[in-house]
DNA sequence: GCTCAGAGCGCC
DNA sequence: AGGGCGCTCTGAGC
């Protein structure tokens, strides 16, 4: 499959070039393009029988003005994303990508986000160009396919890289396309849940009544309920023992203050986060449009900037709906990271402990321990790391039960106290300690120093360790989702009526469709997540199981 | 006037 | 509990 490369005209400023390439990063033909006729020419290429790849510096400033322009493409390289992988990776730490130092393609940070119905200027002008050279994307390029052919596992970073590219393209896509938001609906939960919007600066009456009777309880009728120094000195001076204003130190007082104070400030947050502001910053024309950053996490995940898409509060989330006719198709992966864990330790009993819909369900039923809530928390104890409470109690039986996963964990995290990088499946690594906590990882190992200065290193480095730890299982579930979503993507080109991808949370797909191919589609989504799994783990026994709703509403989803 | 960190809480 | 985040607000410092 040839690569095309769309880059920024050295000579001409605004013009760009289409750039032939072949498989093993050899030059061809380069063809220069006004500006404006870049969406016709990229366009032509995607009809072809094979089409390119196209290999540009970062999907989020190349792709929204071809998506504006009504052109989509099938596949591509970002090579800002790709660069950041194969610079961390021990799979490639070999190559001359990794050993180089710092260049310009480290710690780029994505084209900053338009605001939503902003004034369109052209996305394809190179802010870095006016002030230093133009990054060298052809270079850049051979350098990253020599990093993967020379890689002790090359399959598994082209996997990774052609997985994180086309998660760049769905980011882009599913801004532009947008979740379908009902503001009407929006502003009716608000209007029940706080009082009437008010038409002023003011707060809706619920609110404010309920900080008034906070006050009142409280003694105190000028407290500001959303300081928190104030608030705790305010409730300390009531004579109530709390160290801090959080809502289970809160929940725990005997005081008629708990009730109207925890419902306060679960409005205050709702109103502040989620609410009229919110609404008029981030929906327009009944679509939400956050900033999705593909690969913001360390371990792989997408983070959002601006919008808190990632976090959108379960009560508001019957202001999603879909449009007349149309419907969504809501699907989310049961228990997605402990059949991660038991598809890359190979553990067939956990497997097989996964092999109903509920996993949870599958380990009681194996005996190993009584009740589902002690299975998800030893599973969970497991994956984040648990070292006391009820998680800890019902470890043993786990360790027993699944030797061989809870095994990959533990080593894990005893490599992160070391100081030493852990990887995901397909070879995304772990950061390096910096400086001052490679310093502490050593000081815990080291003999006869003083006690407490080795009892606080010690535990520094059980920190380290439980992020090392997690971050083989949640990197390795980052990508399977990634691979469920690609495959998704492609199938959904097959449906009549462009069913579309509106959000992804992590291990939860919302598609957009046609009522009358949302049967279809729910289909699809699950052939992708069980192609998702054969892609990583191959031949694996390990079941992907999904939740699939076709709903009006998200609400109506779980 | 701006930036920054911490607290707190939303999501997985 | 325990891992990963982002957003809003406040208050401190410049």
């Amino acid at each position: 499959m040839p690569f095309v490369l769309l880059t920024d005209d050295p000579v001409r400023r605004g013009a760009l070039v289409l750039h032939e390439v072949t498989d093993d990063g050899e030059p061809g033909a380069t063809v220069p393009v006004a500006a404006a006729d870049v969406p016709a020419a990229v366009a032509e290429r995607e009809r072809a029988a094979q089409p390119p790849r196209w290999v540009w510096d970062d999907t989020s400033r190349r792709y929204p003005p071809l998506l504006d322009a009504g052109v989509r493409v099938e596949r591509c390289h970002d090579l800002r994303l790709c660069h950041a992988i194969l610079r961390g990776s021990v799979l490639s730490a070999g190559s001359a990508l990794a050993l180089a130092p710092p260049g310009p393609w480290d710690g780029l940070p994505q084209a900053s986000p338009r605001a939503p119905r902003a004034v369109e200027v052209s996305l394809f002008d190179d802010p870095r160009a006016h002030d230093d050279e133009p990054l060298d994307v052809l270079d850049e390029l051979r350098r990253q396919l020599a990093a993967v052919a020379g890689a002790d596992e090359p399959g598994r970073l082209r996997l990774l890289l052609a997985a994180e590219s086309t998660g760049a393209l769905i980011a882009a896509e599913m801004r532009h396309d947008g979740m379908p938001w009902d503001v009407r609906e929006h502003d009716a939960l608000l209007t029940r849940l706080l009082g009437e919007r008010p038409s002023g600066g003011g707060r809706p009456a619920r609110v404010e009544a309920l900080a008034a009777e906070v006050r009142g309880l409280l003694g105190q009728p000028s407290l500001n309920l959303d300081s928190q120094p104030d608030l705790l000195r305010g409730l300390r001076s009531a004579g109530l023992d709390v160290t801090s204003t959080r809502t289970y130190e809160i929940r725990a007082l005997d005081h008629p203050v708990t009730a109207p104070l925890l419902e306060y400030k679960k409005l205050a947050r709702l109103l502040s986060a989620n609410g009229w502001a919110w609404m008029d910053a981030w929906v327009h024309d009944g679509r939400f449009r956050p900033d999705y950053v593909p690969g913001g996490v360390v371990t792989g995940r997408w983070a959002t900037s601006g919008g808190g898409a990632l976090q959108l509060p379960a009560v508001i989330r019957g202001a999603v709906r879909a449009d007349p006719g149309w419907r969504l198709v809501v699907a989310d992966a049961a228990q997605l990271e402990p059949r991660v864990l038991a598809a890359m330790s190979g553990d067939a009993a956990m497997a097989a402990a996964g092999r109903q819909s509920d996993l949870y369900r599958g380990i009681v039923d194996a005996g190993i321990v009584e009740t589902r809530e002690q299975a998800k928390y030893a599973m969970l104890g497991a994956i984040y790391g648990a070292t006391t409470g009820a998680s800890a109690v019902v470890m043993p039986q786990l360790t027993r039960a699944y030797p061989r996963a809870v095994g990959l964990v533990e080593a894990a995290a005893r490599a992160g106290e070391r100081g030493e990088v852990v990887s995901t499946w397909l070879g995304r690594s772990s950061p390096r300690p910096d400086a001052a906590r490679q310093a502490e990882l050593q000081a815990a190992a080291a003999e006869g120093a003083d006690a407490e200065d080795v009892r606080v290193a010690r535990r520094r480095g059980r920190d380290w360790g439980r992020f090392t730890r997690n971050f083989v299982v949640q990197g390795t579930a980052a990508e399977w989702a990634l691979c469920w979503m690609a495959a998704l993507r492609r199938r959904l080109r097959a449906v009549e009526g462009r069913p579309h991808l509106v959000f992804f949370l992590h291990d939860e797909v919302m598609v957009h469709s046609p009522a009358d191919v949302a049967d279809e589609v729910a289909a699809a989504v699950r052939d992708s997540a069980a192609e998702a799994g054969r892609l990583l783990f191959g031949d694996t026994p390990v079941d992907f199981a999904l939740q699939v709703a076709v709903v009006e509403s998200y609400a109506e989803a779980k």
